[in-house]
DNA sequence: GACAAACGCGAGCGGTCGCTCGCATTCTGG
DNA sequence: CCAGAATGCGAGCGACCGCTCGCGTTTGTC
C-alpha cells in the first residue's frame, strides 16, 4: 500500500486539504455562475466569465473545479440539499385531517418562496442544455417529490389503483411547475393572484378525487 | 435607378430566382435541421452537423440560408404558420351553447396531434437559447392565443374585469404547455391517459367560473 | 451550342471557449 | 522560521463552430 499512511483514498483521488481562503473563493464562485447561469443559461455561461464575475483569474477557478460541468453539479448539490429540506418540511405533515385547500396552500407557497429565493434553481432545471450528471440530479429529486406526493395522495385515494395516483402526482408536479413559470414572471400583486390560480387549479383538479368537505 | 428593370427590391436584396433543385435542398436542409434541433436543442446544433444530415457540404446550406439562425426563423415561420392554421379551426368556433367540456377537449385533442406530428415545435419554443427574432415570433404565437382564449372567455365570463380575464387565459396555456410535455413524456394508452388528465384540469379550472350544466 | 446564373463542394479562416501550465504569492504545520 | 502545500495569475493551447471563398458542375435561356 504505497499511499500516504494517515488517509486512505480511491487511489487517484488526493485529499486536497483546503484553507479557510479556498472554502471563502468556492463560495465566492458558485455565487457568481448562479448569476451568470441566471441571465444567460447553463450552456452559454462562460467559465471565463463566470471567474470575472467572481473577480478572479480562469487558473483560480479550476484550482477549485475540475470543469464546468463541476461547477454546476455543486451549484445544483447544494440547492437541491437545500430544497429537500424545504419539501421536507412543506409535505412531511401528511394531514390527518386538514382541509385539502389548506395542504395544497401551504404546499404551493413554500415551493414559490423557495424558487423565489433561489432563482438559479429554476434556471439550473429547466435548461434542456444541462449535461448528464446534473440532469441525474433533477430526476432524483423529481422522483422524491412524486412519491412524496404519491405518499400524500394514496392516503387520500384509497381505493385507487397505484398507476393512477402516480399518474395523478406527475400532473400535480407539472402544474406546479408551469404555475412557478407563471408566477415567476410577474411582480406583486399579480404575481401573488398568479399564486391564487396556482393553488385554484390544483384544488379543483384534486377536490373531486376526494371526499371534499370545503368547496368553494 | 441602377438596378435590374424587371423587378425592383430594397436596394441591398438581390433577386435569387431559385430552381427546383433550389426548393428541393432547402426543403431537405429544414427537415434535417428539425431532426437535428429536435435531438440536440438549437445552440448545441452546429450548422455542419445539419448540413451532414442533410448529406450536402457546409458551404450548400449557405447557399440557401444567410446563418444559423436564419435557418431556425425559416423553420419557425413554417411551423407557426401552419400552426395558425391549426389554431384557426380549434378556437374559432366560439361555441354559442356547447358545453365546455367539448370545447376543452376538443381543442386539447388539437393542441396534442399538431405538437404530436411537430415535435421540433416543441423543442424551439421552450430552449431558453433561442436567438432574438424566433423568440419574437414564439411572443406574437403566445399573444395570439392568449388573445383567443381571452375572447373565448370573455363571452362565457361577461362581467368580470378584463385583466382577470387576461390572467385566465395564460394560467390556461400555462397549463395546456405543462400537460403537453406530459404528453409527450409518454406513449401509448399511458399518454392518452395523460391527455384525459389534461382536458380534466382545465375543464375543472373553468368550470366553478362558468354556469356550468355538466359537472363530473 | 453558348453564356450566365444557380448549385455544389470542402478546405480553411477568424473567433470563442474550456481548460492548462509555469510561475509567483500566501498560508500552515512542525 | 522554513519547507511544502494551497492559492492566485493570465497568456495561450487545442478543439470546435459559424461561416467564406474559389472553383468546378448543372440547369435554364436565347
Amino acid at each position: 500500500m504505497p499511499e500516504t499512511p494517515e488517509k486512505e483514498q480511491a487511489a487517484d483521488e488526493r485529499p486536497r486539504r483546503r484553507q479557510a481562503r479556498g472554502e471563502r473563493r468556492i463560495a465566492q464562485l458558485l455565487e457568481a455562475a448562479a448569476s451568470v447561469f441566471c441571465t444567460t443559461g447553463y450552456t452559454a455561461a462562460s467559465t471565463n466569465a463566470i471567474a470575472r464575475e467572481a473577480g478572479v483569474s480562469p487558473g483560480t477557478l479550476y484550482q477549485f473545479f475540475p470543469n464546468k460541468e463541476a461547477i454546476a453539479i455543486e451549484l445544483g448539490d447544494r440547492l437541491i440539499h437545500e430544497m429537500r429540506a424545504t419539501y421536507g418540511e412543506a409535505l412531511a405533515p401528511v394531514d390527518p385531517a386538514t382541509p385539502l385547500e389548506e395542504a395544497v396552500g401551504a404546499a404551493v407557497d413554500r415551493f414559490i418562496a423557495f424558487n423565489c429565493d433561489h432563482p438559479v434553481f429554476f434556471a439550473l432545471m429547466h435548461g434542456p442544455d444541462i449535461p448528464g450528471r446534473i440532469t441525474e440530479e433533477h430526476d432524483d429529486l423529481h422522483a422524491t417529490l412524486v412519491s412524496r406526493i404519491e405518499a400524500l395522495l394514496s392516503s387520500l385515494l384509497p381505493d385507487t389503483p397505484a398507476a393512477e395516483v402516480t399518474r395523478t402526482a406527475h400532473v400535480c408536479l407539472g402544474m406546479y411547475k408551469a404555475g412557478l413559470e407563471l408566477v415567476l414572471a410577474h411582480e406583486g400583486a399579480e404575481r401573488e393572484a398568479y399564486v391564487r390560480e396556482l393553488k385554484n387549479i390544483l384544488f379543483r383538479y384534486l377536490a373531486p378525487m376526494i371526499g371534499d368537505r370545503t368547496t368553494t
